[in-house]
DNA sequence: TACCAGGTCCTCG
DNA sequence: CGAGGACATGGT
């Protein structure tokens, strides 16, 4: 089955995503609507979501994002000026927050440093090079890299996580052994514009969290049954 | 109770 | 490089 036919299965199951959730103008936590464009601050949102939810359910990160906000931190400014334990206070709910608090601090400080603290010129940049300059910050490894790219800068970049290993490896019933190695077998299988990689990842994730579970125990009404290699060895 | 959740860094071989 | 441990909360 190719990759392509897997996205409209699910599209089809479960219509579209509208990723990344983002607070709107006035209010007081993320959502998931159409909107046409994000606003810097909202860019920033979604990067500073795309570092909370490492290894974290969404659910916590969202708590997280609603305490930044309450205390004014969700920008680039306020994260460079607020004590490090404040912070790690304030994001406690998503988890390793002392680590996280420096990861977003590490962000901010490079934003500040290198574009003056303007989030939409660093976004602005070309996948590569932002992709590269991404990856120089400490905290930000290749799937958060490839995450804001796609959801905070909106340029196509193919987001890898562990749902994606996981129903691909169940699927085509092989293994892949990095991070990259995953990402380069989809090099050239399904068009490569913003969003249609926006709603792959997405639908990915809804369809790991609902059929492809770790213990495969929801194998039984799964869209993608018939033509699963793990379903079909057992 | 244990296990998992939209990973990354560091160290060691 | 790739494996293995640290990080260290909340939900089920």
């Amino acid at each position: 089955m190719q990759p392509i036919k897997i996205y409209k299965t699910l599209y089809s199951l479960f219509g579209p995503q509208n990723w990344w959730p983002v607070t709107d103008k006035g209010g007081t936590k993320p959502t998931y609507r159409k909107r046409k464009r994000l606003t810097e601050k909202q860019k920033l949102e979604v990067s500073f979501g795309s570092i909370l939810t490492q290894n974290t359910s969404w659910r916590s990160v969202m708590l997280s994002i609603e305490n930044l906000r309450k205390e004014n931190l969700l920008g680039i400014d306020g994260i460079i000026k607020a004590n490090p334990k404040k912070i790690a206070k304030l994001i406690r709910p998503s988890n390793y927050q002392n680590q996280k608090a420096r990861y977003l601090k590490n962000f901010a400080k490079y934003v500040k440093k290198k574009y003056n603290g303007k989030t939409n010129d660093f976004f602005k940049k070309n996948v590569s090079d932002l992709r590269k300059e991404l990856l120089s910050i400490k905290g930000i490894g290749q799937e958060t890299a490839d995450n804001m790219i796609l959801y905070a800068a909106e340029k196509p970049s193919f987001v890898v996580d562990a749902y994606t290993k996981r129903i691909m490896e169940r699927i085509y019933g092989e293994k892949f052994k990095s991070y990259n190695e995953l990402k380069d077998f989809f090099v050239g299988k399904f068009p490569q514009n913003v969003k249609f990689m926006n709603e792959f990842h997405a639908l990915l994730v809804v369809f790991a969290q609902q059929y492809c579970t770790k213990n495969n125990q929801k194998c039984r009404n799964c869209p993608l049954h018939s033509e699963c290699a793990f379903h079909s060895r057992n």
